[in-house]
DNA sequence: GTTGGCTCGATTTTT
DNA sequence: TCGAGCCAAC
């Protein structure tokens, strides 16, 4: 696996010609570049940064602001040190929500956050909407306003987005529309929590930012650690930190964004194009400089990408051109449905392997998480390895919920949400039961936990003291490693209590306890695992440094990496665009450019999978027949190479063809 | 109040 | 298939 760009050496040398203006563009006006796939963008913002070194700025005084964590690394890695003798200078940076939280902790106090704050997931807010639109009488049978993910995804939405909440709901949850009022007040209620218990959701980061860059001391504080900013993957902003950027530009700093308004994915997060291609009009001055050398993929590759985005509707013009040699056509292959599309996966990806490409330089690519379960199965049937990213993620695992609830409990007994989640695995408490402890749970909370036993129901005091015991050691002094120990030791009896698959979630927390056993503090090590999840679930525990493995991908998580063989799944209307996204034109345009970010991974062969019949559930019979994806046009459809399926192996037959059931019946008699 | 059994419905993408 | 929500029994 390679990220954007290519390895070489950053200066300017053996930059083409657009590359070296943008690079050598004037760190006096705002800078955008517009970057194709595969033109070198990672490679040219490096050596932006170096460029700005070498004219006097120093290297700590740059600021790098990228999407994911993943990005992050791999700039910072790059960018320039500091010159002979001042090796600890560094560039700083890393995605907008982990710079936003330690910009709040350094200025925590003038910000009204006191030192106790902690960074909570989208999850962690969802949960929090249960409790508050419980304790608002708003979730009694029949007058459930939403379910909390949702109720979850319009806050968030309204926030980043800045607009009114009727008007969102209006635009975009049209059906909860005629209960704004109460979800108003949810709202209002939930944010007092928040504030009250110190939590930060993702969202917060960037509103606590955007707030203080909106009073004129702190952004002048904060302002004047930087002279320049360097903003990745600019087509994926929202409005916030939009006004983020901006007030660090009007308080001195220099922007250089970079971005591919054919590359913007992330609508549902609030995120809109209108801002790379707003850029120019909203910073004064702006230069702007085209990339559209691909150094990625063959011609015959870009033929189809130019395509497709060809017959898109409103974007900076540009056309990809290869520098690269080879001109293998993308493939289209049809098959009969989804088992048959994985046979077919697995047998391309074995026959490339024969030939001598690694399984590391393949991926499958998909819309969907779930879309390669039948895959995952073939793969591990078959003891083919390989790593998923995207899709289901770590922290959502409840165990694993349950291990940070308790970390924050223990961190901040008036943490109430936590304490609520932590006090229902004991068997015998509930919702209400739990609810009626929580004001008993304060500093210090050694005592607390002592009081508890007489408050609590007499069939659940053994389990509860014994708990409270190794909790009182992870609250006593020791350090991190012990107390992250206590924590997991108090923990386990109720995970092996509440889970059925205990034994394999007791491996996960083992895991997660000797992780944040290297941490420096708890807090820290809880937060920075919310803002840095790990992007597979083999990441936390389990290294497989140099094997060799294939890797599955959503096409979100695929973003700025690079593959020589590309594999598409269900490349049909309704999986991608999946039909989710059918409702507004926007949304179908979001689509097509995802099918877009999809097809400029791949450096030298490509790979389409369209499955014609499709199931409604994964067991049963029920299916349809899916068309192949509109984004395939008539003129991308020349391009391709179409294979159609051969007749039904019999190893693929399974669901669709004859099944075979043990009779049992006479047994019964 | 808690828990277990049952039905019903939906099902994307991530910091 | 899976989880969330509802209902009935302890």
């Amino acid at each position: 696996m390679f990220v954007d760009g290519d390895g070489d050496d950053n200066g300017a040398r053996g930059l083409n010609e657009a590359q070296r203006a943008a690079v050598t563009a004037s760190p006096d006006r705002p800078l955008l570049i517009i970057a194709g796939a595969g033109t070198g963008k990672t490679r040219t913002l490096t050596a932006r940064a170096a460029w700005l070194v070498e004219q006097g700025c120093q290297p700590e005084r740059l600021l790098l602001l990228t999407f994911t964590r993943r990005a992050a690394r791999e700039m910072l890695a790059r960018l320039p040190a500091g010159s002979a003798g001042r090796q600890s200078a560094r560039a700083s940076g890393g995605t907008f929500h982990s710079v936003a939280y330690r910009l709040l902790r350094r200025h925590s106090a003038v910000l009204g956050l006191g030192d106790g704050v902690t960074v909570i997931d989208g999850s962690d807010v969802a949960d929090l909407i249960d409790l508050v639109r419980d304790e608002l009488g708003l979730s009694r049978s029949g007058r459930r306003v939403a379910r909390k993910a949702t109720l979850a995804e319009i806050y968030s939405r309204t926030l980043n987005l800045q607009r009114p909440l009727s008007e969102v709901l209006g635009l975009h949850y049209p059906w909860c529309a005629e209960r704004a009022a109460e979800i108003g007040t949810l709202f209002r209620e939930l944010t007092a929590r928040k504030r009250a218990s110190a939590l930060l959701d993702y969202d917060d980061l960037l509103l606590y930012w955007q707030a203080a860059m909106a009073d004129p001391g702190l952004a002048e504080t904060i302002a004047a650690d930087f002279d320049h900013v360097l903003v990745d993957e600019y087509q994926d902003v929202n409005s916030l930190q939009v006004s983020i950027v901006e007030a660090l530009h009007r308080a001195g700093v220099g922007v250089s964004a970079v971005g591919d308004d054919m590359q913007a994915i992330y609508g549902f997060r609030a995120a809109s194009r209108e801002h790379i291609l707003e850029f120019p009009a909203r910073f004064a001055g702006t230069e702007l400089v085209t990339l559209e050398r691909n150094y990625r993929s063959s011609q015959s590759l870009l033929d189809l990408a130019n395509q497709v985005a060809a017959e898109a509707s409103e974007s900076f013009r540009r056309r990809l051109v290869s520098s690269t040699a080879g001109s293998a056509r993308p493939e289209l292959i049809v098959s009969h449905d989804e088992s048959d599309e994985a046979a077919r996966v697995v047998e391309c990806v074995l026959g490339h392997h024969e030939c001598g490409v690694a399984l590391r330089e393949q991926a499958v690519l998909m819309r969907a998480g779930h879309h390669s379960a039948l895959l995952e199965l073939e793969l591990s049937r078959r003891n083919i390895p390989f790593v998923k990213y995207g899709g289901i993620r770590y922290l959502e695992a409840a165990h694993i919920k349950d291990f940070l609830a308790l970390a924050r409990a223990s961190l901040h007994p008036g943490d109430q949400v936590s304490w609520f989640r932590v006090l229902q695995l004991f068997d015998g408490v509930g919702p209400a039961t739990a609810k009626r402890l929580l004001p008993e749970l304060r500093e210090p909370l050694a005592e607390s936990l002592v009081a508890l036993d007489l408050a609590l129901p007499v069939n659940v005091r053994p389990a509860w003291q014994r708990f409270r015991v190794e909790l009182a050691n992870a609250l006593g002094p020791g350090d991190t490693a012990a107390r992250a120990a206590w924590l997991g030791r108090a923990l386990a009896p109720l995970v092996e209590l509440n889970y059925a698959d205990a034994a394999a979630r007791l491996e996960d927390l083992e895991a997660l306890v000797a992780a944040a056993g290297g941490a420096n503090d708890l807090q820290t090590f809880i937060d920075e695992l919310v803002l840095d999840q790990p992007q597979s679930t083999s990441e936390v525990g389990k290294p497989k440094l140099d094997e060799d493995y294939l890797v599955l991908s959503t096409i979100h998580s695929a973003k700025g990496l690079e593959w020589t063989i590309v594999h598409l799944l269900r490349t049909t209307d309704g999986s991608l665009p999946a039909d989710m996204a059918l409702s507004s034109p926007e949304g179908v345009e979001e689509e097509r450019r995802l099918f877009y970010v999809a097809l400029t991974r791949a450096r030298r062969n490509l790979y389409l999978y369209a499955p014609r019949r499709y199931h409604f559930r994964p067991v049963g019979d029920e299916h349809g027949y899916a068309r192949i994806s509109r984004f395939l046009s008539d003129e991308a459809q020349r391009l391709l190479v179409r294979r159609e399926p051969k007749l039904l192996a019999p190893e693929s037959a399974g669901r669709g063809g004859r099944t075979v059931t043990p009779a049992l019946d006479h047994l019964w008699d």
